[in-house]
DNA sequence: ACGTTTGCCGCAAACGTTTGCGCAACCCTA
DNA sequence: TAGGGTTGCGCAAACGTTTGCGGCAAACGT
């Protein structure tokens, strides 16, 4: 257990104070230093392979350097692109990431958030957060600096990046409806989130400007974006007796779970039924069929949060509460023409 | 920016010392401290919302209560598993983890350790490690704690979790050749990965126990473990003339490659080529054709890694050198009988 | 009643930095 | 040469804990 090299092993053996060689080694902060110091300082400091505690500088100067990250799951293919868009911007700047998973329980996520402040995070990204999340609220009511991603908080100022939510579903209902389709369900997400909430507003809204039905026995809802819960609810639209020819689902994986049940059922995707996604995780393209979806920018997402965040806690200022990203629809093979009507195309 | 509340202000708030707050926080520790004095702090404590700081903690104690887990991409879905694992473990124990992606770069990889240990970490659980890995030896000599996973360290008795490699080759080897195939290819992994060679020895070991034919050809070395890597293989593979009907690779994603590539070829996988992957990675069970695979054991892999650790941290005496998980054989779609040949099955 | 143990707690140092302040030496101008 | 301003560096406090040591009082033994 070789003990480190500090700042005083250094100082002493150049005979000089502890306080220069902090200052030397980072010049332009604190106080003017001979441009020798600073060389000598640098030789030895290489020489002997100094390297800062991270821990005693963040103490003194309650910056730790560190950022956590709050996600629901890391296991969803959704989060890594994300995951490594933030730590490409933070790690060059110095910032490590501290990442917990939630696993969508409000109480564990109020634990985490806690193990995060207890460590003295600079500031929070949080990409698991509930349309009311008290927790996250105290916090950066607190003065910690937070950023929430894919979803946003009611009626606070705290500062989001999103996508694109309601073109996404647009340009779903116009795809489905240039392929012929009138009667559409959706599968809607969990309505306590941000994302699920808009995205079914969006559906709505969509379906109003079409003109198309919209009977309410054909939106389901959903407790979690997952597979299982994909499955039910489209045993619930298959059992409703209301005739549709496509699905919209609020995510990729409630898509994912809605072709399994179809299947089941013994309907074909997209031959009986089209089905979109939303989110566009990898290796959507390599399943069969492979998922027509609309694809948000995952990475970008990720680097777009890490510099609001970045802005925030250097306050740097004009920068903006909302920041959206754009999203683009990916047509491939779980939508289809509307069945047995191979020449009447609708044209919006 | 409330301040947040420190051992200090219970301390002179209830007219006692920092020293007897701290140790009635954490009794059984270091001094006695009678119970009227632990319940009086302790009821402060909660109804002050004191929470301690683990920077200051640290610094003390030389205990960061973090550890660092370095795995090449996260964005590779054999990870977050893993991860998961480890975290479900390290998480009760008080530990919060520091991840790093280092693209296996070497340069990126020993930039990114130091970065850890500079931040103090406890220990390092490491799955990007190479045969010969400096850096990580130097970490493990200076006395940081370091398990590997997946992947050992050549002549060092750094302490790794790894699956058993030479039996999941054979596995697959022998499931080919209950299926007829005799004449058996491989897509080797990268040689300066201990995985890469364990599997390429199991291959050769495997193909002489059966008595099958093995020509130095039909054994193609890789750069990497992705998909790129798999079709260039598979591409010499076909171009190499001689003949054969199945290839096992020493990954899942260089199996994607190979099927990909057979597909490009005009070669129908299982009908013409059977491939076998290796990790069963998620989402294998949902492409065209499903993967036949050699599963490993990923959460439990990262469980008992983690658990190594902390038994490297707190000294405890006895613990393994060598920790091997069991692994075992999906049959899924992508193997099936040898071309031509329906009746005669060999047996082993 | 007196010496010794024991239990409880305060004191202060330490962990490795950063940084405001002050002092000495220097430079420039008058 | 005196004066004011600048430059470079040492001093020491601070960040919030933990912990060895020592002291005080109560409890104990003879």
């Amino acid at each position: 257990m070789n003990k480190r090299v500090t700042i005083k092993d250094i100082a002493s053996h150049l005979g000089v104070h502890a306080s220069t060689v902090s200052r030397a080694l980072s010049p332009g902060k604190n106080g003017n230093i001979s441009s020798e110091a600073i060389e000598k300082v640098r030789a030895a400091a290489n020489e002997w392979g100094y390297r800062p505690n991270r821990l005693a500088a963040g103490l003194r100067t309650r910056k730790s350097m560190t950022i956590g990250i709050v996600i629901p799951d890391i296991s969803n293919v959704l989060f890594p692109p994300m995951v490594r868009g933030i730590e490409s911007v933070l790690e060059p700047l110095g910032y490590a990431s501290i990442l917990v998973n939630t696993d969508s329980d409000a109480e564990r996520e109020a634990r985490l958030i806690e193990v995060l402040r207890d460590r003295g995070v600079d500031g929070i990204i949080h990409a698991a957060v509930l349309r009311d999340d008290p927790t996250i609220a105290q916090a950066y009511s607190d003065g910690v600096p937070v950023v929430t991603l894919n979803r946003k908080i009611d009626g606070l100022e705290i500062p989001y990046v999103i996508n694109e939510e309601a073109e996404g579903i647009r340009l779903a209902v116009k795809h489905l409806l240039d392929l012929g389709h009138r009667n559409i369900a959706h599968l809607a997400g969990p309505q306590n989130l941000s994302t699920g909430q808009l995205r079914l507003e969006a559906f709505k809204q969509a379906m109003a400007d079409f003109k198309l039905p919209n009977p309410p026995e054909l939106i389901i809802d959903t407790a979690r974006f997952d597979e299982q819960e994909g499955r039910i609810g489209t045993r619930r639209l298959l059992s409703a007796g209301t005739k549709f020819t496509a699905i919209v689902c609020a995510n990729d994986r409630l898509a994912l779970g809605a072709i399994s049940m179809l299947r089941s059922a013994g309907l074909s995707c997209p031959k009986d039924i089209s089905v979109t996604g939303f989110n566009d995780m990898p290796f959507l393209d390599m399943i069969d069929p492979a998922l027509t979806t609309v694809r948000i920018q995952q990475s970008e997402a990720g680097i777009a949060v890490a510099q609001r965040l970045i802005a925030s806690i250097e306050k740097q200022d004009g920068c903006p509460v909302e920041t959206i990203l754009p999203v683009s629809l990916v047509v491939r093979e779980s939508t289809g023409k509307i069945p047995g009507a191979s020449t009447r195309l609708h044209h919006a």
